[in-house]
DNA sequence: TTTTCCATGTAACTCGTTACATGATTTC
DNA sequence: GAAATCATGTAACGAGTTACATGGAAAA
């Protein structure tokens, strides 16, 4: 049974304010992209759910002459499913299945300087993203999406390490 | 673009011997569950996908009277498209996002001491996680599944290290 | 004037899981 | 006599992505 990660993830958003959709899809875009790949279309998809399941209620909004908006607010039985998927997704956390392990597997398929160009690839791949996350804009005091950001940093740092530990008992350069 | 993991390792245990559905099933469910969730159903599926498109071949066998099987032996095409599977996935490996990261960004909506608490659970689960990797049989020299163990129990203890660091900030006991 | 922004969706599709079916055989 | 093993699948379902539609307004 694994969290609802997605829904977890917009009702915590509401959390903070109510919001329409567009403006949800907006922050997760800009600000989350390192943390979530979730797409517009199911953003409205999963905010239609909980609105149906009354954890969020909508409520119609109109600008000048814009499209008409749907500002969703977390109902208290909202609130509750939240922290109840919060205090889930918390104490459960990974599978311990990372992607990328299955490839590893196979290693000895290939020669050791071709295995070694390969993973040459992968940690400067790694290394970008470090790169990037260590440059994002910081927030708060290790609180919110910045605690995140830093698992993610701890964990590719980690990854890091490794790659470069396989390399040398490959023997490269 | 996903590198096809699942048809990576259907095809990487075929390099090693032919091998009948069940057969590998088998092979995953006792020796890859750390690894792969697959399900028989879908490695099936897989199987005959990969015939379809002439990575594999299949021969049917019977023995004495028992149900008859579907052997399946990896093409020299299959090979190919197993090496540019393996060279991809081994250069980009996972994508930086990982699963429990979302539940992190709404940390600061429970009690510190809730907190803790849930972070306690998750750490004694990872821990498991750790003994249970580390008291699995080994079988060659750093190469094939091993190797594959060998990255989950490095990312694992990465984890528990800041899961830990984690709650000494929150101030848990 | 073409592009981008605003704002929400629908329809078709892919990928994988779940639950079930089959039927002989060996084990409890 | 009941249950597990062997061996392969099918059908229904669920979750999510992709590509597309809409239509006015503002920006390039």
């Amino acid at each position: 049974m694994p969290v609802d990660e997605r829904a977890l993830l917009l009702l915590g958003l509401l959390m903070t304010q109510s919001q329409h959709g567009y403006q949800i899809n907006e922050f997760i875009e800009k600000n989350l992209a390192t943390i979530t790949d979730m797409k517009k279309s199911t953003a409205y998809a999963i905010l239609d759910r909980l609105a149906g399941a009354a954890y969020v209620s909508a409520r119609a909004e109109q600008e000048g002459n814009r499209p008409p908006r749907k500002v969703y607010s977390i109902t208290a039985t909202g609130e509750d499913y939240f922290l109840a998927l919060l205090r889930r997704g918390l104490s459960i956390g990974g599978s311990g299945a990372f992607a990328g392990d299955i490839p590893l597997m196979f290693l000895d398929h290939l020669s050791a300087e071709e295995a070694v160009s390969c993973l040459q690839t992968r940690l400067e791949s790694v290394q970008d993203q470090l790169e990037h996350r260590r440059h994002l804009p910081r927030h708060g005091f290790g609180r919110g999406v910045d605690l995140a950001v830093d698992h993610q940093i701890t964990l590719l740092e980690a990854e890091g390490q490794w790659i470069r530990s396989v390399i040398e008992r490959l023997g490269g350069d």
